[in-house]
Parts: structure tokens; C-alpha cells; sequence
DNA sequence: AAGTCGTGGTT
DNA sequence: TAACCAAGACT
């Protein structure tokens, strides 16, 4: 069973939700910061924090110029913080090497930091109209029920996955790019993880799943991330403090964020390894390149 | 290639 | 309420 192209570019022309990244006059730029700033985070906390940036930095090279202390201030509690400092040391790169314009090229995109697999073929596709798999956690559920007929997806398998896509997508680019992005909003709005409203999906007589009577997911068990006492929490507890703070702070204060001295002194050695603490010549903490 | 890396809303 | 979930990348 597949998926007909046009039955799910109707349904995105009237359904789609309206996201300033997706606004005629957004460029390549803001399409890419939303994509990165997307990664593991859902879109109503990352929609404020986008108009800022887009605000402040509208250029590449204007983000680049900023410290990176400034950028993970403004980047504020959207988590993953190196997130923000992979796409600060890109916004260098475009502004340096590609006339301060976002690479429209799959494989330009892929060579800059923090862009993978599928963030590469998401700018192309979104910003540029090109014609490539996109495939993100939502069309892999989305493919996996209505093209394999199962309750969810398996393990991610880079290849395969884009290979199912590759198969689903109409020669023309610009119907493909549609398809992609509705494929997305399909995963995000109707066949969702959870409790799939399929009452409302315009796939519901053409889907795999439904016609095998919606079987429940059978592969292996997925891996559930805990947060609660892990480095992460402690790692995001520590760079708080420094993210509310004026200028660099004493040990001693970040040691009240956290009771254990031993995770606590580990956490905060890995954070300046990664470059998002920095440690001043009087021995005081702060974020990047703010001293 | 399995683990790691934030954060907060939803069920 | 604990667990799940959210437009992944990197090592």
C-alpha cells in the first residue's frame, strides 16, 4: 500500500497550520533556525523565541557576530543548548563562505555543524523547494502505519527510512516538497503518537493500518530516556544560574544547585569542555566569551 | 551503534 | 504521578 500524493497535498492546502516559518516572506535563514531550534521541541515554545531571533539576528552574519553567551541567553530554555552553539558557529560559516545566504545544496548543508540527516533535506525542501526525503519522527510514524500497516515505527534506520520516502515522493519537486511538508503536519496533527485521531485523516480508507485493523506496535521496546538525576538535569540546572546572571559567578554558587559534589564537579567540567561554560582568570564561571 | 544531550506539557 | 512525548545530531 502506498500513499496518494494528491489526496495529502489537498488535505495540507486547507489544514495546515499557519507557522511563520512557513510564511511566503521568511528566507532560507529563518527556515533554517527554525529547524534547528525544532530538534526535540515542540513548536509553541519554539514560536516566541523564533520572532526574537528573527528579530535580532535577521542575517546569518548578524547572528555570528554575537557572543556566544548572548546567543545561548536568548536562546534561553529551549534545551539542548549546544543546539544554539553549533548553529552560532554555522551562521559563521554561511556568512563567511556562502554570501551570508543558507546553502540550498543537500550536501553544502550537511557539512555544517549541527545539521543532519534530515535538518539538511528539511531547509532544501522547505526553504528552497528542492525534491529529497525528508524524514523526521512524524513521517516515519506516518509511513509506518499507513505504508507497512503497523502501529508504529521501528528503530531508525537512516537509510531505509529515506528510501521508503524517496518511493512516496512525485517526480516534481515542487509537488514533492508539498508531500513532505504535509506528511509532517499529517504526523503532528491527525497520526499522532499517542491517541491518533483517525476519524479525521484523509488517509483513513487507503492506510495499511486501519485496513489490518490497527494492530499494536510490535517491534522492539523503545528506549525511554530518564531525566530525573541524570547529568542532563544537573548540566541544565548549572547553566541556569549562569543564564540568570549578570556577570561570572563563584563556585559556590553553582554548588547550591545540586547536593552532589562529585556529579555536580562532573557536570560542570563536561559544560566547559563543550564550550557552553567558560572559566575567567579569577576562576569564576560565566557563559562564553561574556567576560 | 547505543548513549548522551534539556525542558516542560500531556496523559 | 510517573511515564510519555516533542521537526535530531553527534560520537
Amino acid at each position: 500500500m502506498s500513499i496518494d500524493a494528491d489526496t495529502l497535498i489537498d488535505w495540507f492546502a486547507t489544514h495546515a497550520r499557519d507557522l511563520p516559518w512557513r510564511h511566503p516572506e521568511r528566507t532560507g535563514w529563518g527556515v533554517l533556525v527554525s529547524e534547528i531550534m525544532l530538534q526535540q521541541t515542540p513548536v509553541a515554545r519554539v514560536e516566541p523565541i523564533w520572532h526574537e531571533w528573527m528579530a535580532r539576528w535577521p542575517l546569518p552574519s548578524s547572528l555570528a557576530a554575537a557572543s556566544q553567551g548572548e546567543v545561548l541567553r536568548a536562546w534561553g530554555k529551549l534545551g539542548y543548548p549546544r543546539r544554539a552553539l553549533r548553529l552560532h558557529t554555522a551562521a559563521g560559516v554561511i556568512a563567511a563562505e556562502h554570501g551570508d545566504v543558507v546553502p540550498s545544496d543537500v550536501d553544502t548543508l550537511l557539512a555544517l555543524p549541527g545539521i543532519g540527516a534530515y535538518t539538511a533535506r528539511a531547509v532544501a525542501t522547505f526553504a528552497y523547494g528542492k525534491r529529497a526525503p525528508v524524514v523526521d519522527t512524524n513521517v516515519r510514524r506516518v509511513v509506518a502505519r499507513a505504508v507497512h500497516g503497523a502501529g508504529d515505527a521501528g528503530p531508525p534506520s537512516n537509510t531505509r527510512d529515506m528510501n521508503d520516502v524517496e518511493a512516496l515522493l512525485p517526480p516534481e519537486a515542487d509537488r514533492a516538497a508539498r508531500l513532505s511538508a504535509a506528511l509532517m503536519e499529517l504526523g503532528a496533527l491527525i497520526c499522532t503518537a499517542r491517541t491518533p485521531r483517525c476519524a479525521d485523516c484523509p488517509l483513513y480508507d487507503e492506510c495499511a493500518w486501519q485496513r489490518a485493523g490497527r494492530p499494536a506496535y510490535a517491534g522492539p521496546p523503545k528506549v525511554v530516556q530518564k531525566f530525573a538525576g541524570t547529568d542532563r538535569q544537573v548540566r541544565g540546572l548549572l547553566l541556569d544560574v549562569l543564564r540568570g546572571t549578570e556577570g561570572p559567578v563563584e563556585k559556590a554558587r553553582l554548588d547550591l544547585v545540586w547536593s552532589q559534589s562529585g556529579q555536580r564537579d562532573r557536570c560542570l567540567d563536561s559544560l566547559l569542555v563543550d564550550g557552553l561554560v567558560e572559566q575567567t582568570a579569577a576562576g569564576l564561571f560565566a557563559l562564553p566569551g561574556e567576560h
